[in-house]
DNA sequence: AAATCAATGCTTTCAAAAAAAGCTAAGTAT
DNA sequence: ATACTTAGCTTTTTTTGAAAGCATTGATTT
């Protein structure tokens, strides 16, 4: 699962994509919009400055806002950032990496095999997931949905 | 990631695949050939028992056994047992649904979207991914790799 | 310059879960 | 009987998640 952090980040990205132009947008007003503590938020909006993907206007008129352009926030990116490796095993990721104490043979491992598809799979679909894809879908979906 | 249950469980489960006829195993024998702390072991193979998937007979000559065929035991099922749901939102799930609260529309929520084509990918090829699959594929990786 | 607004930084707290460890009981084969 | 092995229960320790609180810094407006 993800952890409420990630999840809330995604959430304020999608929010914030939606904006993008539309100059600084309020902590508080994301909170608001995306029931999220507002302490807690700070910090995950802090954690994507911090990673390039927001930027941030103090003082009157303040707020964040997205600096990527919205087909290059990926949800992998995201999931990285706030919850660390994608994948099941620490043997099968590529920043997290970890050998498995007990395992013989890391090439000929029948577990490890089965969770390097399932990773392989997982990342591709979710580097495909940008913001900009994740919103153009919710709209053709809305229009599908009211016809 | 897995849990560390879920990660054993799964170590002891293609080991006494492996053993699959010879007899009831010990704890003890398990843990140390697979390096897991025996008492920690002890409750995981429980679980495992109580869900139908082992057998254990004790007193002299005693220890665990599979009770499921190979082919029949599953990734998803085991990881369901330890960790819960598979997928990474709770609004993708079969078994542990539950609505997010600030999604206006689950129908057209292009971040579910997303999340149940992952989860859709990942189950299908964690129920694929059987005691009997793995085994089989483990040894016939071991022979491509030593000729 | 002063007042105001909003992000920033830092510390602490609270709760829950994960990961074990310890001890006693119960069942079974010989 | 007794030696062996799982079963059951309680407690402890560690880690992580999820916040809450408060003082600070920086930008803007008047």
């Amino acid at each position: 699962m993800l952890s409420k952090k990630a999840k809330y980040a995604i959430n304020a990205l999608v929010f914030l994509a939606k904006k993008k132009g539309e100059g600084p947008v309020q902590i508080s007003h994301i909170a608001e919009s995306e029931k999220i503590p507002q302490k807690f938020l700070e910090a995950i909006l802090l954690d994507m400055k911090r990673a390039g993907i927001l930027r941030s206007k103090k003082g009157k008129g303040g707020g964040y806002f997205l600096f990527k352009e919205p087909s290059e926030v990926n949800m992998a990116e995201v999931m990285r950032l706030f919850d660390g490796a994608i994948a099941f095993l620490p043997c099968v990721t590529y920043k997290y990496y970890e050998r498995c104490e007990e395992c013989k043979d890391e090439e000929t491992c029948g577990i490890r095999d089965v969770f390097l598809n399932v990773r392989n799979a997982t990342v591709e679909l979710l580097k495909n997931a940008t913001l900009e894809k994740i919103i153009e879908r919710e709209s053709s979906m809305k229009s599908l949905y009211n016809n």
